[in-house]
DNA sequence: GTCTATAATTCGATAGAC
DNA sequence: GTCTATCGAATTATAGAC
């Protein structure tokens, strides 16, 4: 009845290897992944994980794209922006499927130059665009952000320091929004 | 002439294999560095690296010894305290030999769990000394600090985001310790 | 103390039967 | 499409000669 196509058998074994590679690559890292783990845990022959990604580093390639979803907040007034900032990103990791994703990459880009290279790349792409979307006078204010965003990343979600993971969600918007904020508007804060 | 014992030919050994295995540990992270390229980094056969340090573990430890050398802070006015922390830890990441060390602990704490485990208390024991140090009205700000610094380290020494890199030193060092200075003396900052 | 030789695994990747 | 079997290389770690 449905006009969408059924999926076909290797579709399914696609997207069960693309699970188990962003679960694995986001635990272990890159070096820390094998083929045969992905497999094992999707249930699927090694030999088919080659044959549907040709390497672990197409694999890797076909997990780690990194899509920030920062469109909802050009519709932000700007005086509220440092929460709301803070606020998705927080929002982001906690969501079970883009936090694996987004702790995937991290992870592979500390232990591997070339996904360094390409993460990198994709994050300050995705950054200049979200703050030229914001206004030029905003520009100037993008890397100082992005320090304090991904120092709270790593430390609440990698690193899970626990004096940072028993910060109350509201507290850590409030503080780090205002923070943020500041970057954002006040030209020498 | 020297009263100072001449050092024996094994201790110089030792220290060429630790100062090599804190270069590639370093740069390949936990699971990328293998005991025959620290050999033979140290042009030393690589039976001798088990027979000194037992384990590759256990040359991870030997190396891995955080060490942020705060007691200097403790005598700045506390109203310089943001700058001078900001300054201090560029300084130490820029330093040779600790800025390899630092960079050392960071990638292996990513890829290797144990690791993680104890650079993680080891570093939030520095931080508690140092706040604690500072003033019991510090410590609720010590979190806040925390994600701010780790944060400008990931970004500048580990990830190199050319937008970050840029940054001159006197800038970073002005705004981000503006930023530490806030929530080290506002209350609801 | 030093080194050779090698054990015991494990990895990514491939060949080829079915 | 799927799987078995395996290759070739690399790993940590050990045994034992010198």
């Amino acid at each position: 009845m449905s006009d969408l196509p059924r999926p076909r058998k290797s579709d399914v074994a696609r997207d069960r290897i693309l699970a188990a590679a962003r679960r694995i690559f986001s635990e272990e890292g890159y070096e820390g992944t094998t083929i045969r783990a992905i497999a094992a845990t999707a249930s699927i022959n090694p030999a088919m994980v080659m044959r549907y990604y040709g390497s672990k580093e197409g694999l890797f390639a076909a997990v780690a794209n990194l899509d920030f979803r920062v469109a909802p907040l050009a519709g932000v007034p700007v005086a509220e922006l440092g929460e709301a900032l803070v606020r998705h990103v927080m929002a982001l990791w906690e969501n079970p499927r883009d936090g694996v994703v987004l702790a995937a990459m991290m992870r592979a880009s500390i232990s591997n130059e070339s996904a360094r290279e390409r993460i990198v790349a994709q994050f300050s792409e995705q950054i200049a665009g979200l703050f030229s979307a914001i206004g030029p006078t905003a520009a100037p204010a993008a890397p100082f952000i992005a320090t304090q965003i991904l120092g709270l990343a790593m430390a609440r979600y990698i690193w899970r320091i626990p004096a940072i993971v028993a910060l109350p969600k509201d507290l850590v918007v409030t503080r780090i929004g205002k923070t943020v904020q500041r970057y954002l508007t006040d030209i020498s804060a």
